[in-house]
DNA sequence: ATAATGACGTGAT
DNA sequence: AATCACGCCATTA
């Protein structure tokens, strides 16, 4: 199922990596299934599943079923430090 | 099976 | 650059 798709690919997600939504239904298999992986998450998220590395194309994120995008993204910054810094 | 929803994306104004 | 509107896809009710 495309869901089962999605997640697994959101979670091959590398540390301090962000993939838009877009190109996630791409990997998945649907171009253009952007929302759709939106409203998958949302649904039906998986606590295994980072689903705070998936933002919009746009850079900017959405929302956040656990505890809002302000964590999100701090989780993000924190991510992406650590990626640059070291390891 | 149909209708409505949504953590999106792109184009136009 | 920012905002509005429209279109798309899969999931859920």
């Amino acid at each position: 199922m495309f869901k089962d798709r999605v997640l697994r690919i959101v979670a091959s997600i590398p540390s301090g990596k962000t993939l838009s939504y877009k190109e996630v239904a791409e990997a998945a298999g649907s171009p253009g299934a952007a929302r759709a992986v939106g409203n998958i998450m949302k649904g039906n998220y998986n606590p295994a599943i980072p689903c705070h590395r998936v933002i919009r194309s746009d850079g900017k994120l959405c929302g956040y079923n656990r505890g809002g995008t302000e964590a999100k993204r701090a989780l993000l910054e924190k991510e992406k430090l650590s990626q640059i810094v070291g390891k």
